[in-house]
DNA sequence: ACGGTCACG
DNA sequence: ACGTACGTGACCGTC
């Protein structure tokens, strides 16, 4: 039996695998669907042939002899996309992880060499295969030599040997060239004859053999026009047939044995880690000899720790991080904010982690590093830093790098950002995490992820883009948001205790009334119950279901008004419930009982658009919308020593960043002469004058607007706004119509969604939309909307940001007591004081309104109060 | 732990 | 044909 030389074109296959499979990254936004595709064809080669011998041909260089010929030979193709042109280096570190020899010369295609190494196999013995997506390749099929072509995609391949081109050209290999010699072939900007295409190429090859020998028999070709024309180009001809030849002569100076290769399963599963390549690492071990098998790698052995218990250890510790001016270190903080304690810090030294717990000898040296402007510090979560510093009264100075908040802007839709998981992801490294009870283990696997993320994680943010957002935002912010954070937002408790009796005693008498028109008493709460009760007992029409049984939402009850008294006692039940359990009774319970002040956490690395949120309590999501619920603002009130609340928020921010950056003129000029924005929609859509819009029309605008950022379609409108799906359909129709700019914006995201796999906002801040290209419907609209949404509510995102380091530094440079206490989204609410009031109001508002320059103004309404309802 | 509901931007 | 508006967090009852 004969052995079997694969020579593979590369760049034909990688080519291939790009264009035919859909857009793949990493989740750090590099593409790999060409090297994805290349290496499961790859993979699948060797399986199924196990050749003796590997070869991998790739182009070289532009200008080849061909274009030395012809200078337009390959004129037309267009340049290779830089989302391909990144992939060839992991390309080729694919193949020299599989141990593959790559051929490569200068001036020469990859067919050259494949031509040449082919015949040279055959002389070695050989049977040759040679795998292309290229059709050219047939031409160089002879008893030896086998061409294996890809079909549609990149899974199908077919074998071709003499037989099968003789059956599908009707010619034989050997005549290929003429045949293209005659026809041309425009992907190649070959030209040939004109006015001759496939089929009389096929003819007159068959009759005459080869061009040669039609040239010379021009006189026996049937029809005067043909005759004519190939009398005119028989130079075209010729040249034609030059630039398809394959030259298999070329100088290569190869022993057979540097074809047999070897493939490297250490440096594979690393690469594939890399790649996230997660299905293909799962096969790698069936393509390694026996006995290299290493798949169930042990934890890693953390760096025995030195410990510091005396003074002496401590200087030394201390004098090694002043010489090296900075310090990798993870402080172990335990309490609640705002009184924060560390368990102790460990610390990344030459020597490796060095823990100091609490109050050693020598203690207050080490703490005095936060402090020094002259050490820089890399952490994990540095915000909670910052709050021990607050707790303290240290401030913590030049913290240069938060592998936390890194991990967030690469991959702000993860659930969380702990140690074992991000030094898989970007070190591949699995890190045993020890128990959380000894803060000295903890922490010594801790500073060791650290010492490890920094540098591979400060890589990725250059490479995507996101230093500056990073460094200039993100990492200041932390320290604001622990300010905020420490500082707290005082609650009038006394005035909360009375309010929550009323509740209660409403609440009490709604019940009585619920169970009289029930006719027994029964859980209200429980949904279940309640259904039972208006559905099965009072036979109520349910008009929506739940996966688990009857709806009972407001949507719901709100459509039986008026059917049944019990109805509207219901509606007022579950309003007042939610003010009292949630905001009442769930405030209550965190103020702080020496400071009187609720003290919130800002997350800042928990929302996949750039957004903070707030937990533990949520002060983002007070009531304001009903009457009852906005009371519960008048219970948040300046703490002693300041006068006001300040409220400034941003008027319609997100239309107005879409009027930015979709450049729309009538977007933009509503902005310009500062239009009542949903007036102006109204008029546009309904045709009419301004002035003629009416409160239904506007109302049905403002939906329209708010279904144009949240990605829209004509269901969800519709079920907004209680129309047919067709008009909703007809409403956003028109809405396009005069808002070109806003339909071109959104085609525009989606299609570059569909193509990069991410999208942005102004500042670089990035989401990945994995199911962009989906084939399941509902996942590639949902990530469609997002790709809609994502920049402009990411985008608002950004300029609060930015805004509350404008409004913190302009604050601090002019030494103002005032203070921030909230943001909520579009919002900043302060602490003022009286004399400070006039001043205040007007630096956050030019803040607010500066900090970046957009093509349409930004608004801020500023708003005072004696507590937030107030401030409205 | 999860689904339903509802509070906010 | 598919069947949702985007982004959050807290509380309640149920399992």
């Amino acid at each position: 039996m004969s052995r079997t030389f694969v020579i593979i074109d590369g760049s034909s296959l990688v080519h291939r695998a790009f264009y035919a499979l859909p857009v793949l990254t990493t989740t750090s936004g590099r593409y790999t669907n060409a090297v994805y595709g290349f290496t499961t064809m790859l993979m699948k080669l060797l399986d199924d042939i196990k050749p003796d011998a590997v070869a991998i041909a790739f182009d070289k260089g532009r200008t080849t002899f061909r274009t030395e010929l012809y200078a337009d030979y390959k004129a037309h193709r267009k340049a290779t996309p830089a989302e391909l042109s990144e992939q060839f280096p992991l390309v080729q570190e694919v193949v020299q992880a599989f141990g593959i020899t790559v051929l490569e010369k200068e001036g020469f295609e990859g067919d050259d060499i494949i031509g040449t190494l082919a015949q040279k196999a055959a002389g070695w013995g050989y049977e040759a295969l040679i795998v292309t997506g290229d059709r050219d390749a047939l031409q160089l099929i002879d008893a030896k030599v086998k061409v294996m072509l890809t079909k549609k995609g990149i899974s199908e391949m077919d074998v071709m040997d003499c037989k099968a081109v003789q059956a599908k050209y009707g010619v034989t290999p050997k005549q290929i060239i003429d045949l293209k010699g005659l026809m041309g072939d425009a992907s190649d900007n070959i030209p040939g004859v004109p006015g001759i295409g496939e089929k009389t190429a096929g003819k007159l090859i068959a009759q005459f053999g080869s061009i040669e020998n039609l040239i010379n028999h021009i006189e026996q070709v049937a029809g005067k026009k043909l005759q004519e024309n190939l009398y005119n180009h028989t130079e075209l001809a010729i040249l034609s047939k030059k630039l398809a030849t394959i030259d298999c002569a070329m100088e290569l100076d190869f022993l057979p044995e540097t074809f047999c290769y070897n493939p490297d399963g250490t440096r594979l599963r690393e690469l594939f880690t890399r790649l996230e390549f997660k299905g293909l690492l799962m096969r790698v071990n069936a393509l390694l000899p026996q006995g290299d098998c290493e798949a169930d790698k042990p934890g890693i052995c953390l760096p025995p720790m030195t410990v510091l218990t005396a003074e002496e250890a401590v200087d030394g510790a201390v004098s090694e991080i002043i010489r090296t001016g900075s310090v990798e270190l993870y402080p172990v903080v335990t309490g609640r904010i705002p009184e924060l304690q560390l368990a102790g810090i460990v610390c990344w030294l030459s020597a490796g982690p060095v823990y100091a717990a609490a109050n050693v000898p020598g203690w207050e040296k080490i703490v005095s590093l936060l402090a020094d402007s002259a050490t820089k510090k890399v952490t994990h979560d540095v915000k909670s830093l910052y709050n021990y510093g607050w707790s303290k009264g240290i401030k913590i100075n030049n913290v240069v790098f938060d592998t936390m908040l890194a991990a967030y802007l690469l991959e702000p839709t993860a659930a969380e950002y702990q140690f074992d998981r991000l030094m898989d992801k970007y070190l591949q490294k699995q890190l045993t995490w020890p128990a959380v009870t000894d803060p000295a283990e903890y922490g010594a696997a801790a500073i060791f992820a650290i010492h490890e993320l920094y540098p591979p994680l400060g890589e990725c943010l250059s490479q995507s883009e996101l230093d500056t957002l990073y460094f200039q935002v993100e990492l200041p912010l932390a320290g604001v948001l622990a300010a905020v954070e420490s500082t707290g937002i005082k609650v009038d408790a006394a005035h909360l205790k009375a309010m929550s009796g009323e509740f209660a005693a409403k609440i009490e008498e709604l019940l009585q009334a619920i169970y009289i028109h029930a006719g027994e008493q029964f859980n209200v709460n429980s949904t279940k119950q309640l259904g039972q009760i208006l559905f099965d007992k009072i036979k109520l029409k349910a008009v929506k279901k739940t996966k688990t049984g009857y709806s009972t939402d407001a949507e719901v009850l709100e459509k039986l008004a008026g059917q049944h008294p019990i109805i509207d006692k219901l509606l007022e039940y579950r309003l007042l419930m939610k003010l009292k359990s949630t905001y009442l009774d769930g405030l209550s319970a965190l103020i702080h009982p020496v400071t009187g002040r609720i003290h919130t956490t800002f997350n800042q690395t928990v929302t996949a658009t750039g957004r903070l949120s707030s937990s533990d309590p949520n002060l983002q999501n007070i009531p304001i919308r009903t009457e009852m619920g906005r009371r519960i603002r008048e219970l948040f009130v300046p703490g002693d020593g300041w006068d006001y609340l300040v409220a400034a928020d941003y008027s319609q921010i997100e239309l107005r960043i879409l009027a930015h950056i979709s450049q729309d003129r009538n977007l933009t000029e509503a902005f310009l002469h500062n239009q009542d924005i949903h007036t102006r929609t109204a008029a546009e859509v309904f045709g009419v004058p301004m002035e003629m819009v009416t409160g239904e029309m506007r109302s049905r605008a403002k939906a329209v607007n708010f279904g144009i950022v949240y990605g829209i379609s004509d269901y969800g409108l519709s079920r907004d706004i209680g129309v047919s799906r067709k008009e909703a359909g007809e409403y956003i129709q028109s809405y396009f119509a005069k808002y070109q700019g806003v339909k071109n914006y959104i085609d525009t995201v989606v299609r570059e969604a569909r193509h990069q796999g991410y999208v942005t906002t102004l500042f670089g801040r990035r989401r990945n939309l994995p199911d962009i290209n989906s084939s399941n419907f509902n996942q590639r609209s949902f990530a469609e909307r997002t790709a809609m949404n994502t920049p402009i509510q990411g985008t608002a995102a950004d300029i609060i940001k930015k805004a509350m380091l404008d409004v913190a530094q302009t604050l601090a440079a002019q030494k103002l007591r005032s203070r921030i206490l909230l943001q909520v989204h579009d919002e900043l609410v302060l602490e003022v004081a009286a004399e400070e009031l006039a001043l205040v109001s007007e630096l956050v508002k030019t803040a607010m309104e500066q900090t970046v320059q957009l093509t349409v103004p930004l608004l801020v309404d500023v708003k005072v109060g004696r507590n937030w309802a107030e401030a409205k």
